[in-house]
DNA sequence: GCTTCACCTGAGAGCGGTTTCGGGCCTATG
DNA sequence: CATAGGCCCGAAACCGCTCTCAGGTGAAGC
C-alpha cells in the first residue's frame, strides 16, 4: 500500500520479465515473444499501470506537446481567453492533435517579460510551437531558438507562417462598400502594433486613396468596448459617415450598438463590414457582413506542419480572405 | 557546434564546479558561496543555458502544469474552442498560473474514448486538473485516480467543486419574466446530459410550476444554431409565447435572430433572459439580460485551490448567479 | 556434428536534472 | 592544542523509462 504508482519495474517483476521487455511490449515494439507479451499485458492490467509520460519524454528526447503562444497586448492577461480569435485557433488545433495523442500547452505572455519567457518556452518545445499573436521581432527571436515554429500572423520572412491576405481583404471590403454607393467610409482599426491590424489598415488606406475618398479612422484596440467607443466618437465627429470598415467583428459588434444607440440604422444609414467571421459576426443583430479569415483551417494547417517535422525556413501557406455577405450591408 | 543544447553539466564544467553546485545556484538554494554563484551565473549567460523542464520534472517528481479537461458532447471536438464558456475558463485560469510559471495543458475528450483517455491524464497530472465540462460519473472516476482535482460543474458530492447556483439562477430568471407581466414563458434547454443544463432546466420547471404556468420548452444543444432553431420551432408551435428563458447566451443570440426574423420584436413582443453573461450577451442587439455566471472567478478559484495543494474531499466553494439587466427585458 | 544466423531476452548505460551524504576546511570553544 | 561544530562542496544515487548491446537459444545450412 506504500507504493503510490506502479512503475515499469513493478510490471516487469509481476510479469517475471526484465524492464526492457516490459517496455517493448508496452510500446508494442518488435522483439518480444507472444507468451511474454500476454504476461506483461496481464501485469499491466493487474497493477493498473500507466506509463509516466515525463520519464518517457526524458528518455526519448521527444515529447508529445505543441505550444500555443500569444503575447497579450490587451488589458491583462485574460485577453487570450476572451477574444474569439483564440478560441478559433484552439478549435483548429485540437482535432489534429487529438489522435496523435499530443497535448496542447497554452502560454499567454505579457509584453514586459516576453523576451525571457519566450526563451524558456523555446528551450522546452517538443513537437513545436504555434505563434498565435506576436510581434515580428519576438517571432524572429523565438524562431532563432526553435526551428519547429509556425506563425499565424505576418512576421519576418524567414519564420514559417500561415498567411492570409489581410491587406487584400480590407481592400475588398472598402470596395464593396463603395459599390453599394457609400462614399464616406470610416475605419476602426486594431492595435497599432499588431501585425494583422497593420495590414488591414494598410488595405483600407490603399482602397480609400484609390477610390479618391478621404481617410476617416479611429482605434478600437480589437475589443468590443473599443469598437463601441470608436464608433461613437467617429459619428460625433463626422456625422456624414455612411459606412464603416471595422478590423474585427468584436469591435464591429460594439460599433453596431453605438450606431443604433445614436438613432441610426444598420444597414440603412450605415453599412458595416467586419473582419474575421468570428462568433461575434453571427451573434449581432443584424448579423455582420464580414471578411472571413479561415482561422481554424490556418491553425489546423500550422499544427499539421509541425507534426510533419521541421518546416522549411520561409515556408508560406496562403489562405483566402473571402467576403461573407450578411445583413449589415443589405439595404 | 555539435552539442545542441547546453546541459547543466556544461554549465558546471565552464564554471569549474560540480553539477550539484550548479543546480543549487540555478535554483538559488542555500549551500553555495557567493564567488561560485557568480561564476555559475556567468557560465549560464555565456552558454545561454535553459534548464530542461522535463528532466527537472522527473527528478523532483512534481511538474508545473495544470490540466484543463472537457468532454465534448457537441459536434466534433472543436466545440471546446468554440464555446465562449471555455474561453472564460481560460481567461480565469491564465492570470493565476502566470507568475507561478506553470503551464496550462488542454484536453478535449470525445465521449467514446473518454474513460481510457481520462485515466491516462490522471496518471500524469502534476499540479492538478480542472474539470471544465464532464459527466458526474467520469468526474468520479477521474477523482478516484487523482485527488488534485476540482470540478467546474455539478458532480458527485466527494469531488471538490466550484458551485454556482444554476437552479436558483434559472428560478430567478423565470420569476423576473413573470414580474414583467409575462405569462407564457418558454425555455430553451441545453444538452440533456449536461449537468449545468439539467440544473437550469430544473430551476425553470420549479419556477413555472410554482407560478402556476405551463411548461413550454425545446432543446437547443448549447449552441447558437440550436437556439435559433428551437426558438423558431417554439414560436410556430406556440404563437402566444411572450418570454423566453434560454439556458445560455449563445443560444439566446440565435433565438433573438429567429424572433426578429419572425417579425416580432425583442423585448416588446418577447422578453429574453439568457444565462452565462458571456460575450454573446453583449454582442447581440439588443444586448441580453442574463444570469451572470462568474466563470472567470470560479476558474481562478479552482486553479488557486489546486496550487494550494490537495483540496479536501467534498470541498465546495459557492458563487452567486446574479441577474444582469440589459435591453432584452426592457420595455 | 558444427557453424551460421535469426530471434529473444536482459543487463546496463544513459536522458538531464535534484538531492542525499560524507569529506574537507575553518572557526569557536574548552 | 585538541575537539566540536558549521559551512561548502562534490561524488553518486536516483527519478522512470528507453534502447543499445551482448549473450543465449534454437533452427537452418553445410
Amino acid at each position: 500500500m506504500n507504493r503510490l504508482k506502479p512503475t515499469i519495474a513493478d510490471v516487469a517483476r509481476v510479469a517475471g520479465v526484465s524492464p526492457a521487455t516490459a517496455s517493448r511490449v508496452i510500446n508494442n515494439a518488435p522483439g518480444a515473444s507472444e507468451p511474454l507479451r500476454t504476461r506483461v499485458h496481464a501485469a499491466v492490467t493487474e497493477l493498473g499501470y500507466q506509463p509516466n509520460e515525463t520519464a518517457r519524454a526524458l528518455a526519448t528526447g521527444r515529447q508529445h506537446a505543441v505550444d500555443l503562444i500569444a503575447v497579450t497586448y490587451g488589458p491583462g492577461i485574460g485577453w487570450l481567453g476572451t477574444h474569439p480569435y483564440f478560441s478559433r485557433v484552439l478549435a483548429g488545433m485540437m482535432p489534429v492533435l487529438e489522435g496523435v495523442n499530443a497535448q496542447l500547452r497554452l502560454h499567454a505572455i505579457r509584453p514586459e517579460t516576453a523576451a525571457e519567457t519566450i526563451d524558456g518556452i523555446a528551450a522546452n518545445t517538443t513537437l513545436g510551437a504555434v505563434l498565435a499573436d506576436i510581434t515580428p521581432s519576438l517571432a524572429t527571436r523565438f524562431y532563432s531558438r526553435c526551428r519547429r515554429t509556425v506563425s499565424m500572423v505576418p512576421t519576418a520572412s524567414s519564420v514559417p507562417a500561415m498567411q492570409a491576405d489581410n491587406i487584400g481583404g480590407a481592400y475588398t471590403a472598402v470596395n464593396q462598400l463603395h459599390q453599394l454607393g457609400r462614399r464616406r467610409i470610416a475605419a476602426i482599426n486594431g492595435p497599432a502594433l499588431n501585425p494583422c491590424a497593420i495590414d488591414r489598415r494598410t488595405g483600407y488606406l490603399r482602397a480609400v486613396r484609390n477610390l479618391g475618398l478621404t481617410e476617416v479612422s479611429a482605434d478600437g484596440g480589437f475589443h468590443r468596448e473599443g469598437g463601441n467607443h470608436a464608433a461613437k466618437q467617429l459619428l460625433e465627429q463626422y456625422p456624414d459617415i455612411d459606412a464603416m470598415f471595422i478590423a474585427c467583428d468584436l469591435m464591429a459588434a460594439g460599433a453596431v450598438q453605438a450606431i443604433t444607440a445614436c438613432g441610426r440604422r444598420v444597414p440603412d444609414d450605415v453599412s458595416i463590414i467586419g473582419f474575421d467571421d468570428s462568433i461575434a459576426a453571427v451573434c449581432t443583430n443584424p448579423p455582420l457582413t464580414t471578411m472571413r479569415l479561415p482561422v481554424e483551417d490556418m491553425a489546423a494547417a500550422a499544427t499539421r506542419l509541425l507534426l510533419q517535422g521541421n518546416p522549411t525556413p520561409g515556408h508560406r501557406q496562403r489562405f483566402p480572405v473571402d467576403l461573407v455577405i450578411r445583413d449589415s450591408t443589405r439595404h
